[in-house]
DNA sequence: CGCTTTTGACCCGCGC
DNA sequence: GCGCGGGTCAAAAGCG
């Protein structure tokens, strides 16, 4: 487990892992994830806000962590994006958010980036 | 008032 | 054929 890294996986190539074992949701089962992203962070607090609103809807324990995993969703108008939120079992103070699917509506952050003139930090 | 959060229960697919 | 695992959803309550 490389600390600090960042993994971009494409579906499209990357056959997913017995991890997947197609199981997962039967509900999504049908819902192609072309998008997943992992981001490992080291904090000790998990109060990522990329600027989405993001509305837990399940916890779950994992056997390999003794750390329960937590699942976010997007509650956007019309944003189907989910995150998956867990803990290194390693290292503890890492905090592994799993980003799947894309957002519909630009990010309030990215806007408000965007819209922000470079001299206006000024 | 609106939205968010929390727990429990349910469902499906695969394995043996 | 049955069981297990994993994931999601539902409802309710609390808070700002």
């Amino acid at each position: 487990m490389l600390h600090g890294g960042v993994f971009e996986e494409d579906s499209s190539s990357q056959s997913i892992p017995s991890s997947e074992k197609g199981l997962g949701g039967a509900r999504e089962k049908k819902l192609e994830q072309r998008h997943r992203v992992a981001f490992i962070t080291k904090s000790e607090i998990e109060v990522m806000d990329d600027g989405y609103k993001w509305r837990k809807y399940g916890k779950k324990p994992v056997k390999n962590s003794p750390n329960p995993r937590n699942y976010y969703k997007c509650s956007s108008g019309g944003c189907n994006v989910k995150k998956r939120i867990e803990r290194d079992r390693d290292d503890h103070s890492y905090v592994i958010t799993t980003y799947e699917g894309s957002h519909n509506h630009y990010s309030p952050f990215t806007v408000y980036y965007n819209q922000m003139p470079p001299n206006a930090w000024t």
